[in-house]
Parts: C-alpha cells; structure tokens; sequence
DNA sequence: TGTTAATTTATAATTATTACAAACAAGAAA
DNA sequence: TTTCTTGTTTGTAATAATTATAAATTAACA
C-alpha cells in the first residue's frame, strides 16, 4: 500500500473527508505486510484509538478496496476476508500449520493456459496459492516432538 | 468424486450408516461439476427430500470433505464455500462476471520457486485461480450491448 | 425382532459482515 | 473564527453461513 500521506492525498482528490480515525487505519496499514483480517485490524487500530468502531474500520477497508489500494483475499481459513496491502499482482504462500500468508515477491508468472483445457474462459489474470509449512513452523516440527 | 456405490461402501467399511438421505447427497453430487455451495446442495436435496435438514447437509459434507471426496475451495465471491467434486489435483477458472466456476482439466504445473523468492516455505501443494469470463458471459457481452 | 449406538432434526448459538439512523465533525464559506 | 453543510462515525440491529446441542429417530447387527 501508499504511504499513509499518499492516501490521505489521494482520499481528498476523491472528496472524502480525513477523520483520525481513518488516518490511524491507513497508518496501521501502510508498510503491513501480515495480511490481517478485519477483526485483526480493528484490534490493532483499538489499542491506539480505542473508541474506533468496527463498522467504521469495515467502510475504511472497503472505500481503500474500491480505491485498489487494499485487496482482499478470500477466505482460506475460515477466518473471514485477509486483506493485502500490496496491490500489484503477485502471488501467495500460506503455511497449512499456522495460517501465515505471505507474499511471493517478484513477477512469477502462471503458465498459459492451451486453448482445449481453457473451456472458452476469457483470461483476464491469475493469482497462484503456494500452500506448505513456514519456516517457524518448521523449526517447530523439529523441535517440539511428535505432532 | 466417486461414484455413488463407490462412496456407499467407503462410507460403510468405516463403520458409517447408509442413510437415505446420505444416498441422496452422493447421488446428487457424484458426477456434479458445479462447485456449488452448501446452500446450493442443499436446495436440490431439498428437492428430491423435503424433509432433509440443512444440519444433515452440511454433516455429510464435512465427513466427504473429511475422507477427501470432496474439497472445499475458500470463499470466491462472499456466497460460501464452494464444493469440488474432484478431488485430484487441479486448477480452476472462475468467471468474474457470473461467478461460475470449472476446473481445469489435465496436469498443469505452477512454476517453481526460486529459493529467494520462497520466504523459506518448505511448498506442499500449489492451487492455480485463473480469473476471467466464461464462454456465456462473452457472448452477452457482444448481444446484450453496452454494459 | 430388539437393541444400541449413530444419525437426523429443529433450534439456538456463533461469527463475519452489512444496514441503518441518530449524533458528530471535517472542511468550505461567510 | 464561526457557521453551515455534508460526509463520517457510532451503536445497534439485521443477515448469512456455519456449528453446537439435545431430543427423537433409525440403520445395522445380534
């Protein structure tokens, strides 16, 4: 994502109104790299300002959504929407133990698909779901015995 | 997924009861290629068996998921897990414009991580989500006029 | 055919998210 | 600076998908 004052820029360019609030949130989020959920950024946003509302942490996530400056990654653990604050087009990797997502930095790109296995779809982008077990996780498969 | 008796008596040799309403659900998704949702299976349950309760759907489709019958694959678009009934190794096209879903037919390989670009992940499996338009949606783009 | 343990059902609980309307405040104008 | 207007925030209620629970039912076996 921008840095917090390109945001704020780019919110008044639209005409929306700059509240402490929002500013906070696109503090919080600008340089993030953890892919929070919504419940999680609300509870980070609540330890500095702890009057902030859940519905006004939803409505700034969807206006920086809309806006392309935030993606959101669906759900892969139930845990609701992950949110992704780099929005060039990149892919994933998710660790299956412990739910990290991390970014996959750099072009990689997906192979074309042949016209006989593409069943008439239009293809427009592609985003790859590497899944496997993070290096913290790892350490602790060694280290902490049996599963 | 397998075929009905196939999953009867996979079902049975773990000591799980055979009941009709179980024999319907795999009948109805043996052979489905929709990736519906829960909701989705259960209406056409619903359907054949009016008196079948959403609990049983969704029960019959955690032991499926469970025995690895079926997958389920993450919230595309906020209307619930979608269900695959195939459940070898596969990518998928998914329709920005009516939300349908296909598979990909066929062995297609996700690119290799370079070791720097892998965040130290030891990768188990990769998922391919090709994002575009499906043949129906490109021919209401050109009939339908302007969108 | 009877027994028993698994299954189904209806209902309630949970969780993520959105809708709503009243209270509030940012930013332009006076 | 003060006022005004409109967008924003907030708390609460509504939705929607899914899971938990406990009583009633039934499949499978003896």
């Amino acid at each position: 994502m921008s840095s917090t004052e390109d945001i704020v820029r780019r919110f008044m360019q639209k005409g929306y109104k700059i509240t402490p609030q929002r500013r906070k949130i696109f503090e919080l989020l600008s340089g993030d790299k953890s892919h929070p959920t919504a419940e999680e950024i609300y509870q980070r946003v609540q330890s500095a300002m702890p009057d902030v509302s859940r519905t006004t942490v939803y409505n700034t996530l969807r206006e920086l959504s809309v806006m392309g400056e935030l993606a959101g990654l669906g759900d892969l653990d139930a845990s609701g929407v992950r949110y992704d604050t780099n929005p060039s087009a990149h892919h994933h990797l998710f660790c299956v133990r412990c739910n990290a997502l991390a970014d996959v930095p750099g072009k990689v790109e997906a192979p074309e698909l042949a016209p006989e296995v593409r069943a008439g779809y239009r293809i427009e982008k592609s985003q790859i779901m590497f899944y496997g077990v993070c290096p913290e996780c790892q350490n602790e498969e060694t280290g902490a015995g049996p599963c």
